[in-house]
Order: C-alpha cells, then structure tokens, then sequence
DNA sequence: CTTGAGATGTTCT
DNA sequence: GAACATCTCAAGA
C-alpha cells in the first residue's frame, strides 16, 4: 500500500453535491492521518448529516459562533469540536460559504497504523473498539481543535479513495444518535453488520 | 454479550 | 444553571 494510492480526493467532491449525498458518499472512502510516527488511516464506516438552515439539531441552527464557524466556511475543510467535556468530534464542511453544513465522521475501520492508534487509545485494546465513534476515532487519529478549519487535502489530514475497495458493502440509513431533535430523520449512514459500527443497542 | 451511572468543561440560556 | 452530535468502567446474564 502505497501513500500514492491514498490521494486525497478532489474539491469537486465536497462542493458539488448536497450535505446528504456527502455523507452518503463518503462511506466507505478512507480517512487518513499522517503523525511524525507514520500513518493512520481507516475506511469511513459510519456518517451523520446535519444542515443548519433547516436542522435544529444541527449546530449552526442558531446562527454563527466562535465555535461553529468553520460550518459556514468553505466545503472540504474539517470542523472540529470539544463536547462532553471530554471528547473531540470530527466533521467534513459542507455546503457553499456562508452555509451551514458538515458531515460528522461517526466511526472507521481501522486499516493503517494500528499500533499507533493503541499507543493513544490504550495498548489492549480491541481493534474493534479503536475508532468505534466519534470521539473515539478522534483520539487514535491524534484530531484536536488544532485541525479545526484544515483544508482536507492536506498533508496532515485528508480524505481519500480506498484502495482494493473492490468488495461490494451496502449502505443503510437511520436515525442519528445522541440528539434530541429531529430524532426521526433518517440522516445516519452506515453499513449494515459491520463489526466497526457505533451505537448502542437500544438506539 | 447488555445495562446503568459518573465523569468532565465549554457553550448557551 | 442546564444541556451537550460521548466514553469508560463495573456488574449482571
């Protein structure tokens, strides 16, 4: 696997379809991280859409803050944000400038750099549980509000075509977890019965 | 495997 | 003060 291979996917991608087609798009591409150590990277598993013009739950709803700008900036760049007091989140921007849109990155199948997730997560842990949500990925792939606003074809931080990605996956939709609005929108993506899925049972 | 509860700090009302 | 796009641990089945 070569980092050719992992070129970073083009502007087109995130300017010229709707905030739903993105997240619905981005299953199953890759998202790679390069640290000093090496690379981490895993297959986007798991995605949820939120639009602020029409989304109550979405931020940007409200209008523009300190802390959500980055969502009415350009498409393509990443918006992160601290929640839970605890916990980083990562999301794709979508939607023109002066738009709210973004794409959360609810989980990932891990495939490079494992060990280097571990040396962050916790050195027993499962693979299964390394990049299993959305502050978990945060965590192994080393994202912090100092990627906030980064263009995602960086050098640092990018998303990409997976390589060998031959096999066939479906994509299956449901309600988005941990808000408390819109609950019945079916703007959750993911792919069914795979082990690297979020969630629990009951949501 | 599942379930319940506590942690922790920024943002907004 | 309350809410929050969450996670971890411990205990039960």
């Amino acid at each position: 696997m070569t980092i050719q291979e992992l070129a970073p996917l083009a502007s087109a991608f995130y300017d010229d379809q709707p905030t739903l087609e993105v997240a619905r798009a981005l299953i199953g591409r890759t998202l790679a991280r390069r640290v000093a150590a090496g690379l981490v990277a895993g297959i986007i598993v798991e995605t949820e859409a939120y639009i602020g013009a029409v989304d109550p739950s979405a931020h940007g709803y409200r209008g523009q803050t300190a802390r959500n700008g980055a969502m009415f900036g350009p498409a393509g760049r990443a918006y992160v944000y601290f929640t839970y007091g605890m916990h980083h989140c990562l999301n794709v921007t979508t939607e023109p400038q002066g738009a709210a849109g973004a794409v959360l990155i609810r989980a990932l199948e891990p495939t490079h750099g494992l060990e280097l997730m571990r040396e962050r997560r916790g050195s027993g842990l499962s693979t299964r549980n390394l990049c299993r949500g959305p502050g978990r990925l945060c965590q192994a792939l080393a994202v912090t509000l100092a990627d906030n606003g980064a263009d995602l074809r960086g050098p640092a931080l990018w998303i990409a075509e997976t390589p060998d990605s031959a096999c066939a996956f479906s994509i299956a939709t449901s309600p988005r977890i941990g808000i408390s609005q819109a609950t019945d929108w079916l703007w959750r993506f993911y792919v069914p019965g795979n082990r690297y899925v979020s969630g629990r049972p009951w949501r």
